[in-house]
DNA sequence: GGGCTAACCTAATCAATAA
DNA sequence: TTATTGATTAGGTTAGCCC
């Protein structure tokens, strides 16, 4: 484990989720499911749920918990019984990954969806149970699909080295740090778990980034903003802020432009999300949402503060990509590739 | 206070999907 | 084919509930 016993500590008093007491009945049907099978599939799991009135997800963790229990009353076991035979109990409760067929249904998960996690990925990298509950809504994706999302970043991105800050591309002159890619590779002290193909994958031979800043509780997204129970700092990042370096998962939100060999974008609205081209071409995704007025998008205003403070669940992310795309597409526009200037 | 256990974490790995 | 990324697991920890 990364974190410390005393940051763990704290960090779980945070992102606690209140705990359900099961009734014994659910307990004896839970365990009468188990001695027929330890690992359900997910159709079994759902089916499950719906008859006992426990979220898919605290069946997976209740037969995940209770493996761990049997495991350790069998090592007990084990423990107790005649050494001189040598031979090792098998455990029961051992398998290898479920069939293709067991396992939960591919969430694909949209740019725009990606984009809000991000976000609030940015914000901290770890999730409190409101947080998540509106990032649910406000995505449409499950809770749990959610949390294991989160999870994977974590993994992909594992926390940089203390003394990196998660939330720092804005950190730099004007928010809008210079760093080229190049150089934010060299800043990744931290050995990438998962994200090992990172550096090879994305960046690519004669490519500059051009980054823009990215949202933070200073800047650049007026709408985009931080509700209270998120803007908890984990001890973690209260270690990490007002460092300059960058994350690697911020890396991933900028677009690789050809340099330009001092063409000068400063003047131009920069975005705070550089998309794919496919992203300036695909503007139906994730729109099916209610479009929210964005008060005051690109006017900060001091009256407009309590507007900017405007939680998640308020925040039209589709409507601010959609925003983006017309941007995008100018800029695509204006650029001419082998000039490299507008 | 201690045991039990739901809920959380990381790490390793598999596997679906996109490029 | 390879890279990316969502899903699952084990192993471990924390903290709420109950006796």
């Amino acid at each position: 484990m990364d974190l410390n016993s005393t940051e763990n500590s704290i960090l779980q008093k945070e992102t606690w989720q209140g705990r359900i007491v099961y009734n014994q009945s659910q307990k004896d049907i839970l365990q009468e499911w188990f001695k027929q099978n330890p690992y359900p599939d997910r159709a079994t799991r759902k089916q499950w749920a719906k008859e006992i009135g426990i979220p898919e997800a605290k069946i997976q963790i209740w037969f995940k918990n209770h493996r761990s229990k049997q495991r350790q009353l069998e090592f007990g076991r084990s423990l107790g019984k005649d050494e001189t035979q040598g031979q090792h109990h098998h455990q029961p409760w051992t398998q290898e990954y479920l069939p293709k067929a067991a396992r939960q249904d591919w969430t694909s998960i949209t740019r725009s969806q990606s984009h809000v996690l991000l976000q609030a990925f940015e914000r901290n990298r770890f999730l409190d149970i409101t947080t998540r509950k509106k990032l649910a809504k406000k995505t449409g994706i499950q809770e749990p699909r959610i949390q294991m999302w989160f999870q994977n970043q974590r993994s992909l991105y594992p926390q940089q080295s203390r003394n990196e800050s998660v939330n720092s591309l804005a950190d730099g002159p004007n928010g809008r740090p210079g760093l080229t890619a190049q150089q934010h590779q060299i800043n990744l002290s931290t050995p990438l778990g998962r994200s090992h193909h990172f550096a090879s994958s994305i960046l690519s031979a004669g490519q500059t980034f051009l980054p823009a800043p990215l949202p933070s509780y200073e800047s650049s997204v007026p709408c985009v903003s931080q509700e209270p129970s998120v803007m908890m700092v984990q001890p973690m990042q209260a270690m990490q802020r007002g460092e300059n370096s960058v994350s690697p998962q911020t890396l991933r939100n900028h677009l690789p432009i050809p340099s330009t060999s001092g063409g000068d974008l400063s003047d131009t609205p920069t975005p705070f999300w550089l998309p794919n081209q496919e992203k300036c071409q695909n503007h139906e995704e994730q729109t099916g949402t209610g479009v929210l007025q964005l008060k005051g998008y690109c006017e900060p205003h001091p009256e407009h503060q309590e507007d900017q403070l405007q939680d998640l669940q308020q925040v039209d992310i589709p409507y601010i990509l959609q925003r983006w795309d017309e941007v995008c597409q100018a800029l695509t526009a204006k650029w001419d590739p082998r000039e490299g200037t507008h």
